[in-house]
Formats: C-alpha cells, structure tokens, sequence
DNA sequence: ACGTCCTTGTGAAGAGATGCACAAAGTCAC
DNA sequence: GTGACTTTGTGCATCTCTTCACAAGGACGT
C-alpha cells in the first residue's frame, strides 16, 4: 500500500525467474528465421499461459502490437536489457572438484552473457592447473579480482566450506552468489543468493512419485 | 476458504520444496545431539519465519508438543516420511559429458535416499566404460531398467537431444524426470518434470547485480 | 493441585501471483 | 476511409502463499 508503486521499477521476482525462459525461446524463433510472434505462440514455447506471458512482458514496458504481436528481434534485445546482459558479466568458480570442473568446461554460459574468468581452489596442488584454458588460483586472489570487476562468485566447494568461502567472497566485494553446495548461507543485507540443490529436486521427485505409486483411497485429490 | 482441508493428503508444493530443508536441518541437529528442537530454532537453521515452519510441519500432522517443540529424530523421521524415503530411489542418468559425469562421481545422492542404478549414454564408445563403478551401457536399456524397478531419469544430454530422451524415458516408464537440458519438456499428464537451469540462476543474479549498479536516483525511464 | 510459562497449531488478514475476459489499438483488404 | 479482424494490455476476480497474533495445550515447579 503505502509502500507506493515505486513497483513501477519492482519488476516480480517470478517474472525475472521467466524472462530468461522467454529469451531463450525468441532466439530459437529469430534463428528459425521468424520475425514476429505473438503471446500465445511465446507461451507455447515456454509452457505458460499466454495471458502469464503478456503480463510478464508489460511489466517491461508496452512492446507489443496489437492485432500483431511482439517483433522477435526488439524483444529479445528488451528483455536482455532487463535482464542486464548489456555487457558480458565476469564470473568465478570456487571449488574445482567434480562439480567445479563441469561447470569451467561449459560453453553454454558465454552465449548467456557470462564469462568465466577465474577457477578458485584452497587445494593448492591445484594452483597452476589448466582447467577449460583457465588457471587455478588460490582464493585469497578475489580482492583482486573483484578490482577487475568481477561480480558474481559460483560456489563448488563441499558444503563445510560453503560458508566459509561465502564470507570470503562478499569480504571481497562480490555481491551475488549461486551456491551449489547443500547448506544455507548467511549473508549480509545486500548480497543475493541463489541456491541449486540437486538433492533437493529429487527429494520433491521422490514425493511426487510416492504419491503415485500409493493409491489414493482418500478423495481423488491428484494433485495439480 | 471453503475448498476442503483434506490437506492431510494434499501438500501443498512450496511446502514440499521446504522440506527437504528442514530434513537436512534435523540431520544436523540430531547429529550434535539435540534431541528437541523449537519452530524458532528450525527457523534459524534454515532461514524460513517460525510461523512457516509450523504451518509448513502442520501440513504433515501435530508432531509437536506445546511448550516443548518437536523431537528430532520422530519429526525426521515424519518429513522423511512424507517425502517417500522409506526405502532407496533408483535414478538412471542419461548423457555422460561433463555434468553427467560429475552426477555419477556425486557421493550425496545416497544418503538423501537415492541410488544411481544405471549411467546411460547414446554415444557406442562410451559403452562398457565404468564411471564412479557402474558401466555406461546404451539409452535402450530403459525398458528393462524401469522393469527393475527404475522410477526417476536424469537427463544430461545436450538441449537438442533432450526431448528425445525424455520421450524415450516415459515410453519405458519413467514418470519422474530432473532436466538439466535448457530446453522445456513435453510430456503426458502423469508425469512430473523438474528443470534445474543454471543460466536461468546466473541471468537471474545478472538482474539483481544490474539493478544495485544502476543507482535508483533518477526516479523516471530508463525505459518506456 | 494449581499457577506460570512456553511453544504449538491455526483462524483470519494480508500479499502476491494467476487466469479471465474484454475494451483498446493496431493491421490489412478493398 | 471504412470495416472486419487480430492480438495486446489490463482491471478484476480468484487462488495461493505468507504473516500475524493468540487461544489451546502441555510441562514443570512448588
Ligand atoms: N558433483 C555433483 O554432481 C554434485 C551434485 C550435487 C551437489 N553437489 C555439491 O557441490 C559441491 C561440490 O561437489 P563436488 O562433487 O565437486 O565436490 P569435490 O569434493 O569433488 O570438490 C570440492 C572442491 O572444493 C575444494 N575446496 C574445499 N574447500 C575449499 C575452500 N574452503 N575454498 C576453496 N576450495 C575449496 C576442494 O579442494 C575440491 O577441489 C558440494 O557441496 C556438493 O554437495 C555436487
Ligand atoms: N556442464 C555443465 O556444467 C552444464 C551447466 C549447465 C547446463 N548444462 C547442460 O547439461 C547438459 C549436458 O552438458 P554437458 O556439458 O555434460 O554436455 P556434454 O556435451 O559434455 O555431454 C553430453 C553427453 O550426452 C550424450 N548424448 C547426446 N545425445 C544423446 C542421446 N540422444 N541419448 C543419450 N545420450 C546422448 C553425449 O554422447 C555426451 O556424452 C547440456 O544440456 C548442458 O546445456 C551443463
């Protein structure tokens, strides 16, 4: 309420968590050679409904249409805008273990607009390591890295280290984190964190699929 | 409102994404041996409002005790219950590249109730090689393997072949599938499909990242 | 047995996200 | 220029999730 519509700049946090879905989408259409597309072919694509998906795109702005649809090209270039990929973001892995070594030998992030630009380790027969045409370096170079401008750290390491090295990264100045290691960071205000947990998904799997597999003798209820 | 609460059988899915949170949280617990455990303690330990918890923990029955709180061990053991870890999970990973490679060589499936049975791949030289013990053996091993009693799929083949494979798993059976591929997924009612995206994280950090460097001050457009 | 203290479990209010349905706004054919 | 047609953008209703706040329930000391 009173916290005004300074929503105006507050784009939802599910709708940013589509946006690189629907990008993804209108470059597949651009690369098939289709220049204009509508809500309901974009839903289709991404497996949401189209009013979600006009929704979702007005929050951006009005690039749309009507009678026509959104142009392809214009569209991919906005929400990459919203999105932030203006520019290529600098990224480090820290943890080069099986994970880590995955993750550094990836080609998919550059057309993303990431660059990965340092592989982190404590190990120190790592240190000198060429992994994907990247050195290993100690963690102690961070400050340094994030003078360069570095900005988004990537957490590969076992979860006892996970908090420990979440300090070093923010004491260094980086702000936004994805953490893949099994355990909940504390961070300071300001620092955002996004977490992959593996486990868990199979976890939230293994309910679904039990519940299949248990009849359900009370009311229908099968789930949405 | 008047929608019925045979919620007993009828959780609702952002609880069960929690769960699995507040099931490593109890491990820990028990681990240092605590053996009673507060919603406020719970809350802290995986960074949710106490008021969630107990409405979340509600969802699966009263395992409290007013007062007191929860015991560990039995309320580990409810939630564990609830997610269907009464007995191990087989999973078969599809596609051993970089990622399903680091999938096989991971140790924390198993003691979240899991068991990598089988690691497939379409690629003929990779057939018989062993990683992490097991030997890559061909995708059309999928009927015999959900005959064996296989229930969840991994995929982690390239974008292209992704659909491709999921249709091959739910044609032998499978009707639990977690997507590594940035590539939605179309399958029949019945089966559920979780996609875990790692572009998708880090394009959602790139947003917040932008956001904290374009200084709010200028209240009007940078946009419209 | 009784009172105090503590924490759960949950109605009810509040926020937020989704889906519906349609007026508004454009294209295009003629 | 006009009318038929198409699809956007959005107000509103609905559904879902979160947060509040407190009565109910139980432990424990005396
Ligand atoms: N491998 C997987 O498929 C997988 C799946 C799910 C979750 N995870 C999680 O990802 C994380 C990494 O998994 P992994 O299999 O690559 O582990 P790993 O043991 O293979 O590698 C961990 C790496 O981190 C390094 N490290 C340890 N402490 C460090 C520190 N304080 N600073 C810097 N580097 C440090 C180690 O030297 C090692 O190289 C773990 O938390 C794991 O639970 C992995
Ligand atoms: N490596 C990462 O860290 C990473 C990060 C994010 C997303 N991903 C995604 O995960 C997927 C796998 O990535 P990767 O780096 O391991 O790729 P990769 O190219 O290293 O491995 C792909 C494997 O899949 C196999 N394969 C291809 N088509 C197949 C089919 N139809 N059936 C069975 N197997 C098939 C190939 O033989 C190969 O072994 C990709 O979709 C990628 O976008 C990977």
């Amino acid at each position: 309420m009173s916290i005004d519509q300074s929503a105006r700049r507050g784009i939802p946090e599910v709708t940013v968590a589509r946006l690189p879905e629907y990008l993804r989408a209108l470059r597949g259409f651009a690369e098939q050679g289709t220049t204009s597309i509508s809500s309901e072919d974009l839903a289709a694509a991404t497996g949401v409904r189209s009013a979600k998906v006009r929704k979702d795109l007005s929050q951006l702005g009005s690039y749309g249409v009507r009678g026509v649809g959104y142009d392809v090209d214009h569209l991919a270039y906005q929400i990459s805008l919203a999105l932030g990929q203006t520019h290529d973001w600098p990224v480090a892995i820290v943890g080069m273990g099986n994970l880590g070594r995955a993750l550094a030998a990836y080609r998919g992030f550059a057309t993303k607009g990431f660059r990965i630009v340092a592989l982190l380790d404590q190990n120190e027969l790592l240190h000198g390591e060429r992994i994907a045409g990247l050195v290993v370096r100690p963690v102690t170079d961070l400050p340094e890295l994030v003078l360069e401008g570095l900005a988004i750290g990537v957490i590969a390491t076992p979860a006892d280290s996970a908090q420990d090295v979440s300090d070093r990264l923010v004491d260094a100045g980086v702000r936004s984190i994805l953490n893949f290691a099994p355990t909940m960071l504390t961070v300071p205000d300001g620092v955002v964190v996004r977490k992959v947990d593996l486990s868990t998904e199979l976890q939230i799997l293994a309910f679904h699929e039990q519940r299949k597999v248990e009849p359900p003798t009370h009311l229908q209820e099968a789930r949405a």
